[in-house]
DNA sequence: GATAGTAGACAGCATCACTATCCATAGTTT
DNA sequence: AAACTATGGATAGTGATGCTGTCTACTATC
């Protein structure tokens, strides 16, 4: 197919497919003339990939572009690249802030981690931010959630398991994955939403807690 | 104190400062005459908050602007503003794409959940996507994410119950909600990291899975 | 052969999150 | 009191990002 029915099909403006195309994003179409290329079903698929992680996944082009690299070599680190992708690239420095607790934490649960995985900085930052802002209380609880993070990735495994084809799983992963984290976002949202209103129903009269997060 | 100690207290340059006033971030501080102004505890408090919600939760300042002013509010609708925080008040219109989905899951769960709960939309969303990109996998194991999320929710509220004054409260519950993301985003990537290490030990031959996976 | 579509190059645009400059004034130092 | 520095407020400029528009030399199609 040509270019103006990529684009209807997949509801993507021709100059901006023309721009994903500049930046590496989509391959190039297989040209049979010096302008006349033509682009198959993957490119749609590829198109909706992007899309979805831009939208909802939120990365930056750049991001895309180098998950989506690592994703079209043939012995991807998967665990890397979206280890980036869950910070945008931002190093900051290694501060010791919250360092030493990922460390402990991941010796805790005897998870199996390596040393320069992106997510260790991803967490230490955020669990920095955390002591900064005078809200250790969900520090306190740090094993819980890592408890739930636990059975989050088994689910994960589970899901990925269903998946045969090496394509298919690497692909897999990056939306499982990525996608994911916008689903279990929106998806403990409505539950908070659930449990404070269990909350407020519960005790006769309601806690200044309920009354301020129930409205 | 002035705007100098403030910024060097906070790590913020004095224009970014200026800058977060402009915007309404930042409540102005004590007029003393008409080019002096004090600052205090409170300012470096609020600046620290600022910065999480911009660089950890990566909110949009205009984001940060509506989630604050809600904050600042007597009685704050806190689920509102922070469920448009999850999508950026990005409205997408209502297709029924995942909306079906959505509500079956609630009521399946038995979830009690304003019908216009923004955090809807940013499921239905996210589900859609996942159709439009034939991961139905992970949506045929919605049921256990959802779990998950209640798991997390209920973790919340626990980390909430432990604070008492009201304004803590509501600061808290953004906190624990937004960076609460991050930080669980984070520990998925970090248990995933893992359990995709057990998977590639426990049988003697990988599977294509566990090789792509772990590297 | 007229018309419409295309690849590729390049320039332009809107938004965002700052950053820089300026000015009148105020505090501070000498 | 004079010199100097800092401040609040206003306005303009900057760099990055994600497109969008225009142009040219072609090509497929009617």
């Amino acid at each position: 197919m040509r270019i103006a029915e990529l684009s209807r099909r997949s509801g993507i403006p021709v100059p901006t497919i023309k721009y994903y195309l500049r930046e590496g994003l989509l391959p190039p179409g297989e040209l049979s003339s010096r302008n006349q290329a033509s682009y198959d079903e993957g490119h749609i698929r590829r198109l909706r990939l992007v899309r979805a992680l831009l939208e909802i996944g939120r990365l930056p082009i750049a991001t895309i572009k180098s998950v989506l690299s690592e994703l079209d070599t043939p012995e991807p680190n998967l665990h890397h690249a979206m280890g980036r992708a869950l910070r945008g690239s931002i190093a900051s420095e290694p501060g010791p802030e919250g360092d030493r607790e990922v460390e402990t934490l991941i010796e805790r649960r005897g998870w199996s981690v390596s040393p320069e995985a992106p997510a260790r900085r991803a967490v230490a930052d955020v669990i920095a931010a955390m002591h900064q802002l005078g809200w250790d209380s969900m520090l306190a609880q740090i094993d819980g959630y890592a408890e739930i993070a636990d059975r989050a990735a088994r689910l994960d495994m589970e899901v990925l398991a269903r998946h045969s084809e090496p394509d298919e799983i690497v692909y897999s992963a990056v939306v499982g994955t990525i996608l994911g984290d916008a689903l279990i976002a929106g998806l403990r949202r409505l539950a908070q939403e659930n449990a404070s209103a269990q909350m407020y129903r519960r005790d006769g009269e309601p806690t200044p807690a309920a009354t301020r997060e129930c409205r």
